[in-house]
DNA sequence: GGGGTGAATGTTAGCGCTAACAATGTTGCT
DNA sequence: AGCAACATTGTTAGCGCTAACATTCACCCC
């Protein structure tokens, strides 16, 4: 009856602590119906005297599920990703699953095909993959799908159950918006022309224009950094028919705006200027950023529990991968003007 | 010989198909040195051609490793904790282990408790908790060490190794940058009391005052937060005494900037503004922010090399926990000059 | 040439758990 | 009373792997 001295206890120690069999106490822990509630009371207190503690090793081997969910990610310094990273974690923690995740500098096919490899070693049972990039996805669906993917922020992947922002609705949202102040037309401040997020929002912006029958002039590609912004911001501020400008994401926004600030363009008498993301710091730019908002814990939320449909009931996968699209909010503040008469 | 069908195979499979005992495909996988070239070969080939993939759990039960590290993190939203946990990812796959990942909205020794018992569930070999605030720290010395612990960011834990970014230094930096730039005194935007990277920033400031003989104004805590410097921002502006800000992040820098510009105060003509952290965006503020950056990197991989010290030479665990201290380094922009004569 | 040595491989046991089945006790109903 | 139905508990086997020991074989040296 003794505590075993130089090794944690085993579910046996409970058991003869509490004087049933080892299985009874199997039953106590994955709440079994019949236990008489005086055992399942014996029990629970030699587990709690013990500081007993399951062996989640024993048990993943017998069971074959490990309720480890792999993540593959990508570069956190984006306030997306890391943001989709937190949202996945806490719907993942509150459905009891852990999460094993490995973060990505490079967003290449193979990187990726190797981080699923890492992570198949660890027994995860399925996958979540942030695959902002095409060719990742394409990646995604050559794989063996020997465990359920789901890819996030992965645009219109034809094979993968997918959860994104609805990004083209974004890009036409912050479109419009600079349409009805009564500019004539709205540059574009893109994304890297790989990034899906970047294509979305160049359609959604197009098709805004086209509707209104304004000029679409050539998207300009930035590489989602301050400093990109900052370089075509000073380009475009040379030129005086630009009025409006669609920025793809905040960090860039902020380029351009000093450099506009910097060639003696004012923000928003001359030129408004909208940007993408909402960031904590864009209210407070100089001046306060117009810009649109992702709602990115719904995007991890909604990627966990697709992927635990997939884990729970593989039966009811439908024939066509499932997508959930969340959508895209204006937020308005003092970037963006009514066009001079 | 054939592969089976409806399972993965196992070793015993492998083993068959290479006319060898499965113990010969353990030695193998093992890099055990005692086994032909030929036959182990022989091995890789079947390995191959099966799709072979050791069980996790199978090993980690009879080995009793999982070669899982625990991470305690927090809110990423902020620019150093998501830095440092990339960090630590990077440096952990390096080594060959895997990292199980729980994010915390709140940071509570009780929240930090749950979350250690919720890793441990899962059967973790050593923690890394992301400590930056003093009840964690402290809560983690009272914790059973029944596996090793290395706090991050944790400031002067006494029980606990530690790996942090010079804090005090990177203060001292700051403010010493500014008295030499011929500033009377350096007022300080804080961070929250409770935050150790706040403490550790307002003692090295405090310190280069009382070096210079400078008078010591009260600091004037914020919530780390673009609206907190805003607000403390405004306030200051009023104040015609006050030539230098010295501010513990580069968010509240970013508020402060602005609520010093709209009370027509010109930064850094007539103020300088320094701040903490050197997140991507702050090149890009109106004007660019002098400010210090850390290297987050270098934190994540000294915290994981600490770890897996504890982890694999328990017996060389010094009799007084490791304490290792990463430098901060002057990044200066265009936010702070000379002050006027 | 016999016995020691070491390399290469096989055999066996057991890690801690759950599933399946077996063995009880307990109740209700005719 | 007697038997079926069910609740409660115990017993056994085995998940896939590694550690420890056992075995075989080739080689070397006196």
């Amino acid at each position: 009856m003794s505590v075993p001295v130089g090794r944690s206890p085993v579910m046996a120690d409970v058991a003869r602590l509490a004087g049933v069999s080892h299985q009874t106490v199997s039953r106590v822990l994955n709440g079994h119906p019949n236990v008489r509630a005086e055992t399942q009371a014996r029990v629970q207190a030699a587990i709690e005297e013990l500081g007993y503690r399951r062996n989640s090793s024993a048990r993943a081997l017998v069971t074959r599920r490990t309720g480890v969910i792999g993540v593959v990610a990508f570069d956190t310094t984006h306030y997306g990703p890391a943001q989709t990273l937190s949202g996945i974690e806490h719907a993942a923690r509150a459905d009891g699953y852990f999460l094993s995740v490995v973060t990505l500098q490079t967003v290449t096919r193979e990187a990726v095909s190797e981080a699923m490899d890492y992570l198949a070693q660890q027994s995860v049972e399925g996958y979540i993959v942030i695959a902002p990039k095409r060719a990742v996805v394409e990646g995604l669906a050559g794989q063996p799908a020997e465990r359920p993917v789901v890819a996030v922020e992965g645009g219109e992947a034809p094979d993968v159950p997918v959860v994104c922002v609805d990004q083209v609705g974004g890009g036409y949202l912050a479109t419009r918006h600079l349409l009805e102040l009564g500019h004539r037309t709205v540059h574009h401040i893109a994304g890297p022309g790989d990034w899906l997020e970047a294509e979305g929002r160049i359609a959604g912006w197009r098709r805004a224009l086209e509707e209104a029958g304004a000029p679409v002039p050539a998207p300009l590609h930035g590489d989602w950094r301050p400093r990109s912004g900052y370089r075509i911001g000073a380009q475009l501020a040379g030129d005086p028919d630009v009025t409006a400008v669609f920025v793809a994401n905040d960090q860039m926004a902020l380029g351009a705006l000093r450099a506009l600030g910097e060639a003696g363009v004012r923000v928003p008498d001359d030129v408004s200027v909208i940007g993408f993301d909402d960031i904590p710091e864009s209210e407070f730019f100089t001046p306060p950023l117009t810009t649109v908002a992702q709602d990115f814990s719904e995007v991890g939320r909604r990627g966990i529990g697709l992927l635990i449909d997939l884990l729970e009931e593989p039966a009811t996968a439908p024939s066509s991968p499932a997508r959930s699209v969340v959508p895209a909010r204006l937020v308005t503040r003092v970037s963006t003007a009514p066009a001079r008469a």
